[in-house]
DNA sequence: TAAGCTTTTCGGCAATTGCCTAACTCGACC
DNA sequence: GGTCGAGTTAGGCAATTGCCGAAAAGCTTA
């Protein structure tokens, strides 16, 4: 019974989120850049997805490349449909990670601040907005990123579980993950090698002293690693909330 | 700056809504079906969407008929936008109507449900939720409904200020207005009168005895009258909410 | 650096859309 | 009963979509 109605609820955050990507493809002035947008965060690739839609994959380039100006409801649809089943088959993760149910089953005061932005950005965009400077794995600037996570990392280690770490990391490996309070950024990397989950990159805030560690771990992962020399967590979250906006204008 | 804060706002709702509203066009098996409803729900004829997007009108009933399967996203887009830029240059009363932060402003203790239904509905199928007997204006039971308010008329006519029952009424023709709590159903007609505007249909549920007068007035108005002989309010209310789950199981 | 995988570009074509016009139906109202 | 407004139906047609396949280009990794 209990099941049941958990089960209900996802099914319904999965058909709000269906209904939120179509939205906002056929809204779009160019709803092929936005079918792109979705498709790299569910992190599928466009010849899984054409193999799934039993297509060739060229269709899924012209799509995206905005050769076909006002794609059909049917094509929208299926193409909606693909990349949630795709990531139901894959666990859910993306799916939960864009859902109410499962953000309001995080210990909130270790996350500082979660957001997406309306455009993906470089990493290089990331760094300049946390003040930052690349300490490894620089020729991975070019990477996109979708959002990021900023945590508490005194917080989060003290506070959360090996499953809830696990779900930190399981969103996508298309987002930021940004530790603050961070010595020697030792901790944090040592947990993203354990986890054995790859975020895009890793931003490290607040280093006193770099532990040559955190670099091996991080070149060993080829997760680029920035350390940020923003004066304050404040002054680092109002310069990732600046790129959030300056992308929703773009957008 | 707080003016320009609630605009924001309302814009971001405004923004919402199309999303939620081409989503739903968009993913439907019948995307003429769901154009309609959206259509009915702001009140808008045919004739007047056809005009203010520039084209014939057998075009909006080609479409909402289903002649054309699989309406492409800039067709949806034109659509969705004409809904929103009718209702707005008409008050927003719809815009308003569905979005949360206009829910937050009503007196909830007076409102004692609000709900949708998946599709439109008859009056008669009303009548039969609610247990109803027609008083007024039988011939007039084929309306189309899409929702339906329940009042309380007591607390409705001691704390809701003449703006609030502006409001009230406001919201769409399409819905319907349910009274409990009423001895002889003149004052809510009174109230529906003397406002100027007409819903689809009243329901009066608690009549001791009823006034002649409140017939008049419903016939005046041409507003569909019902005495709901339901045991309660709790017995009215679950048979609306059975017939809002039927609608979605249809759907 | 080479191999393998991913993506892009483009010509081609059948099917469908987006829209028109004209004729018709229905309901409300005077 | 006649008029008017709202809506439906169907034929027609130019433009666009949905998809194919082939060739080329790009990217990642061992």
């Amino acid at each position: 019974m209990i099941d049941e109605h958990f089960t209900n609820m996802l099914e319904k955050e999965k058909e709000a989120l269906a209904k939120r990507i179509a939205g906002e493809i056929t809204l779009s002035s160019d709803p092929g850049k936005t079918m792109r947008k979705w498709r790299e965060i569910f992190g599928i690739s466009q010849t899984e997805l054409a193999e799934y839609l039993g297509v060739s994959s060229s269709v899924i380039s012209d799509y995206e490349g905005g050769r076909r100006k006002s794609p059909g409801a049917s094509t929208i649809r299926k193409f909606v449909e693909a990349l949630l089943e795709i990531d139901e088959k894959r666990g859910g993760n993306v799916i939960r990670a864009f859902s109410k149910t499962f953000g309001s089953e995080l210990p909130t005061n270790a996350i500082l601040d979660i957001r997406e932005f309306a455009l993906p950005i470089t990493i290089k965009d990331l760094v300049d907005a946390v003040k930052g400077e690349v300490v490894a794995n620089m020729h991975l600037l070019d990477r996109r990123i979708y959002g990021y996570t900023v945590v508490d990392s005194i917080k989060a280690i003290l506070e959360m579980s090996s499953e809830e770490f696990l779900k930190l990391y399981g969103w996508t490996t298309e987002r930021a993950l940004i530790f603050t309070k961070v010595t020697t950024g030792r901790s944090p990397m040592i947990a993203v090698r354990v986890q054995g989950l790859k975020p895009a990159v890793v931003v490290l805030h607040g280093v006193k002293k770099l532990d040559e560690l955190a670099v091996k771990l991080a070149e060993r992962e080829r997760v680029p690693l920035i350390v940020s020399k923003a004066e304050s967590e404040v002054e680092l979250i109002t310069g990732l909330r600046k790129l959030v906006e300056k992308t929703e204008k773009e957008f």
